[in-house]
DNA sequence: GCGACAG
DNA sequence: ATCTTGTCGC
């Protein structure tokens, strides 16, 4: 039993090997002309127990003036545990419900927790990006792996993260005195432009606007809920 | 062999 | 990720 998990994993590891062959890491657009942009957040009812009920939330920001244009939520069952390197499987079917529910199409998605700074370059940002064909970038609050230098204390200065040799993304300081976060493409973007819009998403916290929002969201939506 | 390991 | 108020420091 321990023999049939691995294999599973061995699987999965094969499709994110073959979905990773699909991700254009080129500017679709300039993202001068990326105007509305989705922030994406999962939380879940009981953490602690496997099956447990995952709700994402998507908001969708205009850049310009920080106003929300759409609001929606989704609920789903979700089996898959946390596992590195495998977050996709755990959370993106509960997105996808939620991305369905969209009347707006935003320009760029911003989700919670890498891009390529991932082994096989499919960090769930990348997997969505992939799957849905979008523009996506990943902003996570804590490292995967890669290597980098801590950036200044100061904010948006930042490092590039490496593996094996090569720039993945880059380590940004949002805020000063708070830690840095981890940004890198998923699809249709290029490195230099996945920071330069997560530096645009920026207010005054720590998380981009549309991210910080639908954790924010999630949470009240949970308090309503019981 | 051992430690590290998004949410 | 979640349970939770105040508290310390920039």
């Amino acid at each position: 039993m321990e023999d049939i998990d691995n294999q599973l994993i061995e699987k999965l590891k094969a499709q994110q090997i073959s979905l990773s062959k699909k991700l254009k890491l080129k500017d679709r657009i300039p993202v001068q002309q990326i105007k509305t942009v989705a922030g994406i957040d999962v939380t879940f009812t009981d953490i602690w127990k496997n099956p447990t009920t995952g709700i994402a939330c998507i908001t969708v920001l205009d850049l310009d003036n920080f106003k929300i244009l759409e609001k929606v939520f989704a609920e789903k069952k979700v089996d898959f545990p946390y596992i590195p390197t495998f977050l996709a499987y755990r959370e993106l079917p509960v997105i996808l419900e939620a991305y369905k529910k969209l009347n707006t199409t935003p320009d760029a998605f911003i989700l919670d927790g890498m891009g390529i700074i991932h082994p096989r370059k499919m960090g769930i940002a990348a997997h969505f990006g992939v799957i849905t064909d979008s523009i996506s970038v990943g902003c996570g609050k804590s490292k995967l792996v890669g290597d980098f230098k801590i950036p200044e204390n100061k904010k948006f200065a930042y490092e590039p993260v490496f593996i094996d040799g090569e720039i993945r993304g880059y380590i940004l300081r949002t805020k000063k005195n708070a830690n840095p976060v981890f940004v890198s493409p998923g699809n249709n973007i290029s490195l230099e432009s996945s920071l330069k819009l997560v530096m645009k998403a920026v207010k005054n916290y720590k998380l981009p606007e549309p991210t910080r929002l639908s954790h924010l969201f999630l949470q009240e939506y949970r308090r309503k809920r019981r």
